[in-house]
DNA sequence: CCGTCTATTAGAAGTGATACAATAAATTCA
DNA sequence: TGAATTTATTGTATCACTTCTAATAGACGG
């Protein structure tokens, strides 16, 4: 995930063409080519020019009518086969499912994808009444418990920019305002080994518990997710409950070949 | 999905690079350089060059220890995100869990890719033996109830490349040995509305019925497929299983503002 | 330890991407 | 309805970037 290829030869257009991509997917659901020129930083014409070869290869779909952009069949099928094949996606889905049957609330699995946290799944606890998850969209950085854990353990200079402009465009929660606060944000998270957001300000009605897994090179890969409605689960650090997540969070890593023991 | 765009000015870079992704996408877990390079018909140094910038965008991860490649965290970024955004899709997904409880079989919901059709999701009945379907992964165009589907309503230049090496590479179902035998098979798809698989060559011990469902072009965009054991689903023409199966598609049909009636 | 196989890097030659501007198409508003 | 404005698409000369060949560096197996 962080070798050094900064100052490797790779192909300009290529990356030109991903940063496309990105915006698409990061931005809004069905796009104008001028919304994407401007989020990826290039004059229109450019943008359709990319567009064009991206549409040929299945990548984005036009709507005929409005000729507003969208992702495309490929896209979907790219993200499908990797869902099957990446190794720690797989030992990650059964996590959480074992997670959720061990202590039947809503799990998540989120990776991160330099934009930001994705989640990957989630496996709903059997009652009747359980919170929603949405998977795919990008999450924020600052703003959700998943965000910070990888925040929080993840090379800063992956993130700092990414927490810096949530800082200026006012998404980052209350009482995050510079860089320190998030720096200090963080490091709290880090010294207590999972990232509780519970009852605040960030989702109104909505607690989260997320903790880290990491890889054999100890870099963080993965995280999983407790969520529930407020008030519904113990969050209290030696709870049952949590235990649970650390222990997973934990084995997880085992299985992956971590060494490194997040904090405890 | 044809518009002509065969002329236009494109990025060709971005296009061998997409190139390399499809090989990726439709071949094996974990690929060496020689055999994505193999797979996309360019030499080694090409595809390598390629990788680096895929490698950068999140497209593409390599294993540090076997520096093998495989499909990175930004496909499944993707991926999650177009399976959330695609309208057909949306409305597929309540189509199939609708038939699922309708008939209580097996459904799927399967889009074309271009390498050939791929299964978006399934849904499983309320039954304790079911089958089991894996989404992501490109099936047969000649061997699979959907390819059959796909491959008989799709534009033949769109598919005939495909099905000329599914026939040369001998993974053809018996009885399919020219393209004469495909379009006699096809033929007789188009004409029945649906393409039932059933205790034939094709998958030992599993059956399966897919139908079309075609978008305000009238071209064909889904395909949805009931899939059961052997002998567990009544596949006469005019069953409730196939009734169903064919009001369920017509039905998404009319909903993408379709006015082609498949077959009778 | 040597030979073979695979991944990665280097350096001229010429192809193809870029930018800017023009045109076409669609949308808005009077 | 028609003019004005926004948005999408196409054309073209220049120069940066990709391409190819071939060399190097690592890894693996015997």
């Amino acid at each position: 995930m962080s070798e050094e290829l900064e100052g490797k030869h790779g192909v300009q257009s290529l990356e030109v063409g991903m940063g496309i991509l990105k915006a698409m997917a990061t931005g809004k659901r069905s796009m104008m080519l001028k919304d994407i020129a401007a989020s990826a930083d290039m004059p229109p014409s450019k943008a359709h020019r990319y567009l064009v070869s991206l549409i040929r290869s299945g990548l984005v779909e036009q709507d005929p009518l409005t000729s507003r952009y969208n992702l495309g069949p490929f896209a979907l099928n790219l993200g499908l086969v990797a869902l099957d094949r990446l190794d720690r996606i797989r030992l990650g889905l059964s996590a959480i499912t074992d997670l959720r049957d061990a202590v039947n609330e809503t799990t998540a699995l989120a990776v991160w994808s330099d934009n930001g946290p994705v989640i990957v799944r989630w496996e709903r606890p059997r009652r009747p009444i359980t919170v929603n998850v949405v998977t795919g969209t990008t999450l924020g950085v600052l703003g959700s418990a998943i965000g910070r854990v990888f925040a929080a353990w993840l090379p800063e200079r992956q993130t700092e920019a990414l927490i810096r402009r949530e800082i200026e465009s006012g998404k980052a929660p209350l009482g995050v305002r510079t860089m320190e606060d998030a720096r200090a944000l963080l490091a709290g998270v880090k010294a207590r080994g999972v990232s509780v957001i519970s009852g605040d300000y960030v989702i109104r009605g909505v607690e989260a518990v997320a903790a880290p897994v990491f890889n054999f090179k100890n870099e963080i890969t993965l995280v999983i997710v407790l969520v529930g409605v407020e008030g519904s689960m113990d969050m209290r650090d030696d709870s049952p409950t949590l235990t649970e997540l650390r222990q997973a969070a934990a084995a997880l890593s085992a299985r992956l070949g971590a060494t490194f023991e997040s904090a405890g």
